[in-house]
DNA sequence: GTCTATATAATGATAGAC
DNA sequence: GTCTATCATTATATAGAC
């Protein structure tokens, strides 16, 4: 869908050029200059086509929210560890700079990226139900929570990809080295402690199930 | 040991300062004005001391980091969930700055964030290979990936602190979120899942097995 | 729509008095 | 050690020609 080529309006890729360049360099480091430099334009015609510095992140906000959340409406089946990044990451090298700008968003304070983060909880959590449901996946008794967690473990990968590629020598700095080699060494791992847990006994999980006495419902429990 | 009164040197007085604003805002966007104001010094004092913004910056590195460091090694022992995090948070309200300011450190491009985070990965591992041995831990193949994946988990929270103590409505936005009433509500489900698992069954460590038959070497399982 | 100036403001860093 | 100017640079945003 995106195509290096001038088949795009001047807004178009001046936008493009500063999802880019906010994603690598973050909004406040990022200069107009930059972008119209990238983009091939001068620094006028940036401020002519967004007013201000703001309305063109905002411009970038809802071009990259909107692109992936229409995309993950439609993949909202239980996949394996990480739900919606592995669709992304299906497609190397093509949706670089929208993951690193959403990077970025989630980062920094914004409420783009709050948006971004909800919707990432609510399907996970929506996954979780289903699955639940399906009988796929343990019963839990605080699902919310618990799709609190295992989105914020997914989405781990997207926040630490530079360290992850780093410490594992796998390749692809283009999007802060998320890229198939990091997902294939880590998709193994993952899906063994989501499968078979991490622990071999309970100690752990007991121990804070003590030090947590308060509001436990004593006749509610799910199968070791 | 950090006291808000006066029982600090000028020079430490800006640091810290420095700390906070650059964690807050980044390192981009904070200034050596605001720093001076917070310090209560002029802003020809803050260069008389550090030379320069980076200089400024290279300071606060070595201060968090060696903090961190020393802090790190004393606590090796293994526990549940965020091995050092947790630690960090049973001071509430205490280590707020450097905690913000490590999230920058991991979040931006900088040989110290990558050091801390290489850091962390090696005593993790330290700590699997330890359980492993006593058993407490199951066996994985791939240890090094494994303590990655774990690490990765475990420092998300550091990461995404601030979404997920929006979305679950736990208070504390001083340390981007990450208090004790998020742990407490995250520490169960996320314990359960390293206990117990989060799938019912292996049919998609299965389905991941098979997709990635490259380099296996079938001689070597271990139980389900 | 696009460009070339230019106005205006903020910032990092310097110089020198105290 | 600390301050008050001040310089030089850089950036956003404006104005108006084409």
């Amino acid at each position: 869908m995106r195509s290096d080529a001038e088949d795009l309006t001047t807004r178009a890729r001046i936008r493009d050029a500063a999802i880019r360049h906010f994603g690598r360099d973050g909004f406040a480091r990022a200069t107009i200059r930059d972008v119209a430099a990238a983009a091939g334009v001068s620094p006028g015609l940036v401020i002519h086509h967004f007013g201000t510095k703001a309305g063109l992140r905002d411009a970038c906000d809802q071009h990259v929210l909107a692109q992936t959340a229409t995309q993950g409406r439609e993949k909202a089946d239980p996949r394996s560890t990480g739900h919606l990044i592995q669709d992304y990451l299906n497609h190397p090298d093509q949706y670089t700079d929208e993951i690193t700008y959403i990077r970025r968003t989630l980062s920094d304070e914004s409420e783009a990226g709050d948006a971004f983060f909800d919707a990432v909880v609510r399907q996970t959590e929506d996954i979780v139900r289903a699955g639940m449901d399906a009988g796929t996946i343990r019963k839990f008794d605080d699902v919310r929570s618990t799709a609190v967690v295992i989105a914020s473990n997914s989405l781990s990968i997207l926040m630490l990809g530079r360290h992850l590629s780093r410490t594992l020598g796998t390749a692809g700095p283009e999007t802060h080295g998320i890229g198939p080699d990091l997902l294939r060494q880590l998709a193994l791992p993952a899906l063994e402690i989501y499968t078979h847990g991490f622990y071999t006994d309970s100690q752990f999980l007991d121990a804070a199930r003590d030090a947590l006495q308060q509001n436990t419902n004593p006749g509610r429990e799910h199968a070791p």
